[in-house]
DNA sequence: TTGTACGCGTTATCAT
DNA sequence: ATGATAACGCGTACAA
């Protein structure tokens, strides 16, 4: 058990001083003499001195933790946000406690109890496919927490939120469909609150008004558990084919969506994409090995990550209270490969 | 910056106890009387304490947290092998600390020389692919952190230790190549000197030696890097196909080996599997997906970083210290698709 | 059965 | 320019 690390008071023997001197040295106090300074450092260095974290926490009520809070490390698109994250905060100094909400509101308030009572410094959220109500997170921010919303942001609290640009995204998607000759196009999607599904709703509804194509509510299919469980997108998908005018192309909202619905049509033989075109927002590491390549949507998630974090430690690290806040959002890149081409 | 957090001292002053006696009684200390318990676990639960565990920390030279290091979170295959960390640590009240070494040795000092001063109570290691000194970890270890290994591990240390069984999923996977007829089977793998690539080059050597298969060194190709470099990857390929006798199937030793190796294949418009089978170790959510569907050997990510963890949980809580370690091997799955079907 | 006093490593407020 | 001392919240040896 015997941490051989050194202490401030360590450093006060070896040299003959006070500790309340050493840490005065090593903050370059000016009240200090350059020549005990350079005595301190040295020695600090000679002997790998680090600052005991709990013992600053303690003193600071300061963690130097930030907490995070998202549906999945499994999803790439999260995995790569982590990356960003990790990226700024190693820099920085801090460290990161990840949480999984798996979609689930429960799971979310137990992460957040649990990182509450950790005494993170800043919280990091992109928030569940069920959640609806935000009170928790409201007190947190009122007790003194900074919180910064990424990806499936809310406009309940205020303060910076980080998003890839979904309109854009869902424009460019649907409008790439439409330029290839689709005419019906459904999207499947996830629950109808979160603010995700909204713009991509409004992305691809502005694309169909801009071409000329009416809209139609039996194309859009909500799946409220954002699709954790398979059936629920099969549900949905299995109500687009029997329709009496079935869809000519899919556009799925997101990863774990785009991933069942086309393990579905697959196992239904349904031939992509002459007999229906299929694309949908996803960081899969490998889309073009998918039988047929996959035209998606992608979303800068290491950039996301990048500057939700930067952001949140502006807010931690602000002397005086914040009062704007900024919107960030970010491009994504529109991938097209086989799966949406007309013959 | 004010948390609500009440603390020990808060309920003695509301209690009229002394400070001490709130900290006994919250731990069922012996010597406090059933009434008193119970009064102050009351009125702690009602006004929702918890122990500050910077203090705590401070006093028990303990941090509660658990250092993680693994090449990259984006594989499929470390997500899952963190929610299985997670879900012993966060039931346990630890937290988890994730570093990414991106199969840099650098990196990899690095990573350990943060966790070091953060004083983390235990360590969680797959090493990098460029390891080959190890004395960074031993002297950890000698300065009584734990350290378990898992995936990438070494012998180098005394500890437990955690893999799949990459022997059997090796030969399970070439005895299938095998008996679907092929007979000149290469093997991609990573850097030379690791566990994984010894542990499943015998496999394949086994299963080769019981079906009477010669072995032929030109048929093994190392990636030094483990194939982050997507042109290693393509550079020992083409080398394999450029051999005078050629291979009919391909085995990749790892996630991304198998993507890369994939992807150039499709790129060179080589058939699979009619001119060339192909199939490897992978975590990837939706190899069914590709085309053609690819065999895999998948991994119990989950399973291995659970029980990872609950090993080295084991011997941070320990109060003697541990002498004899376990050497856990978990069997891999083994899952046939069209890649290696031989019409 | 309960209270007092001290220490964990650091920082801040005094004083010198 | 430097030192002594208190405080952060908790745990525990020692007293009572």
């Amino acid at each position: 058990m015997s941490k051989a690390s050194i202490t401030i008071k360590d450093i006060a023997k070896a040299l003959k001083l006070s500790h309340s001197t050493i840490s005065r040295a090593l903050k370059d106090s000016y009240q200090i003499g350059e020549e005990t300074k350079k005595r301190v450092k040295a020695y600090a260095k000679a002997h790998n001195y680090h600052p005991n974290l709990m013992a600053q926490g303690l003193k600071n009520q300061k963690t130097r933790s930030i907490g995070v809070i998202l549906s999945s490390v499994s999803k790439v698109f999260f995995a790569e946000v982590i990356t960003g994250i990790e990226s700024v905060a190693s820099a920085k100094d801090y460290h990161v406690i990840i949480t999984q909400s798996m979609e689930n509101f429960e799971k979310e308030k137990n992460n957040l109890d649990q990182l509450t009572w950790r005494s993170i410094d800043g919280l990091l959220v992109s928030i569940s496919a069920q959640t609806t109500n935000f009170s928790q997170f409201k007190s947190i921010q009122e007790s003194g927490t900074p919180i910064v919303f990424f990806d499936r942001i809310t406009n309940e609290l205020e303060t910076h939120t980080v998003i890839a640009d979904n309109h854009q995204g869902a424009f460019d998607l649907t409008k790439h469909l439409i330029d290839q000759g689709f005419k019906r196009i459904a999207h499947i999607t996830s629950s109808e609150e979160i603010f995700t599904t909204k713009a991509r709703l409004t992305g691809y509804t502005d694309a169909l008004k801009l071409a000329g194509i009416p809209f139609d509510q039996h194309l859009i299919r909500y799946c409220e558990q954002g699709g954790v469980d398979t059936k629920e997108v099969e549900k949905q998908l299995s109500t687009l084919l029997e329709l009496d005018n079935p869809p000519d192309a899919i556009f799925a909202a997101s990863d774990l969506i785009s991933l069942s619905s086309f393990d579905y049509l697959q196992q239904k033989g349904i031939k992509i994409p002459d007999q229906l075109a299929f694309a949908g927002f996803s960081n899969f590491s490998a889309p073009q090995l998918f039988n047929p390549g996959l035209t998606t949507v992608k979303q800068p998630a290491f950039e996301m990550g990048k500057q939700a974090m930067e952001l949140l430690l502006e807010l931690v690290e602000s002397k005086r209270p914040v009062t704007s806040f900024k919107q960030v959002s970010i491009p994504t890149e529109l991938q097209v490969r086989k799966s949406t081409s007309r013959n």
